[in-house]
RNA sequence: UGGGGAGUCGCCAAGUGGUAAGGCAGCGGCCUUUGGAGCCGCCAUUCGGAGGUUCGAAUCCUCCCUCCCCAGCCA
């Protein structure tokens, strides 16, 4: 028997590289991390990073670390702390040794290279303020000129550095600088802060230290620690590369790390920075850091999306170095792939127009039985009720159809999913001439939706049974933004959706829904994909709608 | 106008001197008890531009153009 082998995804550059260190036996086993700053909630764009380092760890059998970056005390809080392991978990993945580790674990030992570095003349205490640090650096294109500090001894930035660790000094007194050379074309070259003075506390270390290593000096060391044989980042970093080598070459380090640089994921129709996505949160534009309609993991989840889902969306978008805005109808392919083969189908109807079968019998009521994915036979089926009133949905019905409208309209018969075919027999109208319900004949010979005679209507709807539908609130959402870059006019907020949220409040669902816990999720036919909010209760189920089902129809009516 | 990156279909992305993968979107068709899903087909004589090397170039060389990042005691 022969198989025709799929041909295998190539691979993105960063997994060729890790594969000839394997193969060179440069590297033994791979082991990467995944280093958030813990000041805001992860987003989409974190996930492409996350099943990028988890990723290649667990394809080349090697581990991956959970690492906060967390050498900032002003930023930085444990609740995002502990909002960003519940999300790297919820994607599936598992962070080496099942605990999160963190630069702060590492300060002593950070401290004391730094004293290493001073003590070989490879960084000094500076006393420059920060605006004449500033003027000292020189521009991208002219050189920066030496700190008049740049020359004192050993002894002297020994003690200065043991000063500032023990309190003596205000916060921007002095700070520590690499001694590499203030003429460097790169200006991260020119001297870089490694440590400043903080009085403040840690989210970790409380206030055990009131001086605090920069990003720069602590991640190569941090990466060093834990083995990290390639240390993946964005490209921005890019130019910080020769800092990062710089100080893995000039540090009794145990291990030689190597950084390397991907482009970072951006979405169109959203923005992704944290601060953004703050002031989004702050300013009341969105409920919260995991409002539906937000790019953050947690939103996403809330929105209804799979692990699964998003971890295949990493995928397709790939890795590489050229800058990317991807599609976020791409995303939503993702979460449809997925759910359509997952999600159990229901019946509900969001804008109810009653329609009252008068050759039905009064007070009779059945059950009919209906598959629950016909996608997935082993899911089963499921039998929902009926009898002489049902709800359809207003879009379904039109008194005066064009030619391409298939549903309902008078005079035409259509099926009812999983019930009878039905005829439109008459329209009842209020004063104000608006439609309010529908008078209609059924044929019995056509039960569960087939014809005896083989006659097929062309359309097919949902419905729900008026006399046991339960009532629930829906919520759909559109993109937050209504353009593609909202960043583009400069004022983001400009750029808001005013229709990102609409709220049906009297929406009709089947009643084998009832009690459904929160995050749930199920397609209602021929409308979409949607879950449970956690906002539901048991008097009140509220759903979200996690993406809309394609709607050829409505495409045609675009068109016109 | 310093340094560092990047330019292949509307959006991603393979391609590594031998004659442009794939996915999303789009467009046709088939099928259908979801106008869903699925299936089939179409969708770059051309790789930022111009020269050059070569039997042969998206891939090599030269020049040019465009875009992104860096002057936080942020990450």
């Amino acid at each position: 028997m022969t198989t025709t082998e799929a041909p295998a995804r190539a691979l993105d550059f960063i997994r060729e590289i890790v594969e000839e260190d394997l193969r060179s036996g440069k590297h033994q086993t791979v082991v990467t991390r995944f280093p958030p700053e813990p000041n805001g909630y992860l987003h989409i764009g974190h996930a492409k990073s996350i099943a990028l380092n988890f990723g290649v760890a667990a394809e080349y059998g090697g581990r991956c670390n959970l690492r906060f970056d967390d050498t900032n005390p002003e930023k930085e809080e444990a609740e995002y702390a502990r909002a960003i392991i519940e999300d790297v978990r919820w994607l599936g993945y598992e962070f080496a040794g099942g605990e999160p580790l963190h630069a702060s674990d590492y300060f002593d030992q950070l401290y004391e290279w730094a004293e290493h570095l001073v003590t070989r003349g490879l960084a000094y205490v500076d006393s420059l303020s920060a605006e004449e640090m500033r003027a000292y650096r020189g521009t991208l294109t002219e050189p920066g000129k030496d700190s008049p500090y740049r020359t004192r001894g050993v002894d002297e930035n020994l003690d200065l550095l043991r000063r500032m660790r023990a309190g003596e000094f205000p916060d921007g007194a002095h700070v520590l600088r690499a001694k590499i050379d203030m003429a460097s074309p790169n200006v991260n070259l020119r001297d870089p802060v490694l440590y400043r003075i903080r009085h403040e506390d840690h989210h970790r270390t409380g206030g055990k230290w009131c001086i605090y290593p920069m990003y720069d000096y602590a991640h190569p060391p941090s990466d060093a620690i834990e083995h990290v044989t390639h240390s993946l980042c964005t490209l921005e970093f890019e130019a910080h590369r020769p800092l990062y080598d710089w100080l893995i070459e000039n540090l009794p380090v145990p291990s030689r790390p190597r950084q390397i640089e991907f482009a970072r994921l951006n979405l169109n129709y959203t923005v992704m920075s944290k601060r953004k996505l703050l002031r989004l949160v702050t300013e009341g534009h969105v409920r919260g850091w995991d409002d539906p309609r937000m790019p953050t993991i947690a939103g996403l989840r809330r929105r209804g999306y799979t692990p699964a889902s998003i971890r295949n969306f990493a995928e397709r978008v790939g890795v590489a170095k050229r800058e990317n805005v991807i599609d976020v109808g791409l995303l939503e392919f993702c979460v449809r792939e997925d759910l359509n083969k997952t999600a159990p189908r229901v019946m509900g109807v969001l804008r109810p127009l009653r329609v009252v079968i008068e050759n039905y019998p009064e007070g009779q009521s059945e059950e009919l039985e209906t598959p629950n994915n016909p996608e997935d036979p082993s899911m089963g089926t499921r039998r929902v009720p009926f009898s002489r009133v049902v709800y359809i949905e207003r879009d379904d019905f039109m008194e005066e159809p064009p030619k391409k409208f298939f549903r309902l309209a008078p005079g035409r018969e259509v099926r009812l999913r999983s019930a009878y075919f039905v005829t439109c027999t008459s329209v009842v109208k209020d004063d104000a001439g608006n439609i309010i319900e529908l008078r209609a004949t059924y044929d019995p010979a056509t039960r569960g939706g087939d014809a005896p005679d083989g006659r097929r209507p062309k359309a097919t709807l949902h419905w729900v049974d008026a006399a046991s539908a339960i009532d629930c609130e829906v919520r759909l959402y559109d993109r937050l933004f209504n353009v593609e870059d909202p960043e583009a006019g400069g004022d983001f907020l400009a750029n808001l959706n005013p229709r990102s949220l609409e709220v049906v409040a009297d929406a009709k669902l089947e009643p084998t829904v009832r009690g459904a816990a929160p995050l749930t999720r199920y397609q209602f036919e021929r409308l979409g994909y949607f879950c449970v909010d956690p906002d539901a209760s048991d008097a009140r189920l509220v759903f979200n709608r996690t993406a809309t089902l394609k709607d050829s129809w409505a495409k045609v009516v675009a068109a016109t």
